[in-house]
RNA sequence: GGCCGGGUGGCGAAGUGGUCCAACGCAGAGGUCUGCAAAACCUUCAUUCGUGGGUUCAAAUCCCACCCCGGCCUCCA
């Protein structure tokens, strides 16, 4: 089975050929910098993320562009309201969109472009639109002229005569269509601008992603993706001028990931986004969560559909997340040190054990990245650790063992999940609660009272222990201990 | 109004014509193990897949109609 993908320009799952053999280009849509990142962006980072790592897996070169809107209408006024410079207010975002992601796991992209720092390609871009008579000069403005190109509303299924009718768009006298858009704005007083051919002034949303994706990836290149809320008007607008300007077909397959909801103490549901304030930002969830229990979380539903947010869903993923990291635990103890995760080897997968994990594993992300179905193996995985471990450590056993493991980290690395040392799991403290030391001394206590058979004080101190999120897990010769708050 | 995604067990979530297909996880129940626990293992937990029709030897999976949730059509991941 080989590689295929939802084409949201066709709206069907086709197999995935990159243009050039052996190497993909991918653009995604990278954020606005101008408040925190919630769940709903790091939704698009981790599913591109594992697009890019499955990819990898599979043999290909990889460049992985996704780019940073640093200047825009939201930035400026967050940037007045807080009395500092534009590029003060995005690079503290930009900043902490990196360090967010980070903790969530994410491979960082090869290139992380600026929007400021393209000026010159984005002007070039407008001035080849101008000149091919796709775009117009008026009232000191650029817009792009949407009835000068034919294929305009094909990816998002409009047409044009019926967006006009129902048109919310401002009635702007300077546009000859409603639907025209801006590709470069004049120059406000006391906005950040840039010189150009029409006048001071700074470029529209959407002329960003395409010069920048053209200067990266060429004129033509394989994927390109973002949140469902881009396909109109941003990408449909990014085509518009892309491929009006350069005169070729420019992504080969749009890719587009399912919203996550907020859901409200009444039950009620609605898309999470800023405008709404119902959001919960990466960082404020990290206090409580492991990064990687919200990887999981997110991983666990198909990256097309909708999905719901609450907190107690992610104690679910918790929970399931220890399972894995139960399970490496445990073979860890047999084996002593945990196996490297080594790169899958998926001919000798399929060829030794043709309805085995590996092979199930890279089926189902083949099709359509069904992490889903994915992640089942890893518990499949897990399962057939425990067993092992449970009917003891002869050399066969122990080889088995390796295997699994070995294999359990290396399907779960393209997952980004249960590459972690399992006691990092197991500790994490969250707000802060008592220290590993505290925990350790008082466990030393407990098995003192539980050598001299005092297990009335055994039982007390290890009651304190579980009031404190603590759990204990005793063996034939010491103890092993998670929180579970 | 146009277009799009979704409605599967207590919860989350795969599956999109027939093969242990109703996976997998969480929660629950019983058992084994244990000083007691925990973990793990074993067993158990939807004759049923939004509703009503239809096609078929066979449908959660195809067709029609309808209901509900969410979204896009303006900035939005």
């Amino acid at each position: 089975m080989t590689l295929s993908l939802y084409n949201s320009l066709g709206r069907q799952k086709q197999p995935f050929v990159p243009r050039v053999p052996g190497q993909v280009g991918i653009y995604v849509c990278g954020i606005t910098a101008y408040d925190f990142c919630h769940i709903g962006h790091a939704r698009v980072m981790v599913s591109f993320d594992v697009l890019v790592r499955h990819l990898r897996a599979s043999g290909l070169k990889v460049t992985h562009v996704c780019n940073f809107t640093d200047i825009d209408d939201k930035i400026i006024r967050r940037a007045i309201q807080e009395g500092i410079s534009i590029e003060a207010l995005s690079s503290r975002f930009i900043d902490a969109f990196d360090t967010d992601m980070a903790a969530l796991g994410v491979t960082p992209p090869d290139i992380q472009p600026k929007a400021t720092e393209h000026l010159p390609e984005m002007r070039a871009m407008i001035q080849t639109l101008i000149d091919k008579g796709l775009a117009y000069e008026s009232g000191g403005d650029v817009f792009y002229a949407v009835d000068r190109f034919p294929a305009y509303g094909l990816l998002s299924g409009k047409h044009l005569d019926e967006l006009e009718s129902g048109a919310r768009v401002d009635v702007d006298s300077r546009k000859r269509n409603p639907l025209d858009f801006v590709l470069w704005k004049g120059a406000k007083p006391d906005e950040p601008q840039w010189p150009s051919p029409w006048g001071a002034g700074r470029p529209g949303w959407h002329i960003e992603c395409s010069a920048m994706g053209v200067k990266y990836l060429g004129e033509s290149f394989d994927l390109h993706g973002g949140g469902r809320d881009l396909i109109f008007p941003h990408h449909e607008n990014e085509i518009a001028q892309t491929q009006g300007a350069t005169g070729k077909p420019w992504v080969t397959c749009w890719l587009h990931n399912g919203f996550v909801n907020a859901v409200d103490d009444a039950g009620n549901r609605e898309k999470m986004s800023k405008s709404l304030d119902n959001f919960r930002t990466i960082r404020e969830l990290l206090t409580a969560w492991r990064g990687e229990t919200i990887r999981l979380f997110l991983l666990n539903s198909h990256y097309r559909a909708p999905m719901d947010f609450s907190l107690e869903l992610l104690d679910g993923a918790r929970a399931g997340l220890g399972r894995l990291y139960g399970a490496l635990r445990a073979a860890e103890g047999i084996l002593g040190t945990l196996p490297e995760a080594y790169p899958v080897d998926w001919e000798h997968e399929r060829q030794e054990y043709p309805q085995g994990p590996g092979v199930r594993f890279r089926d189902a992300m083949d099709d359509d990245l069904n992490t889903p179905q994915a992640i089942a193996v890893l518990f499949e995985l897990a399962k057939g650790i425990n067993r092992l471990v449970s009917e003891g450590d002869s050399p066969s056993q122990r080889q088995e063992l390796t295997r699994h493991v070995a294999l359990l980290r290396g399907l779960g690395g393209i997952l980004g999940l249960c590459g972690e040392v399992p006691e990092v799991h197991f500790r994490f403290n969250p707000e802060g609660g008592w220290s590993d030391a505290e925990v350790e001394a008082l466990i030393a206590q407990r098995n003192e009272a539980r050598r001299n058979r005092d297990f009335q004080t055994a039982d007390r101190i290890r009651e304190e222990l579980t009031q404190a999120g603590i759990v204990l897990e005793d063996s034939r010769d010491h103890t092993i201990w998670r929180r579970e708050a």
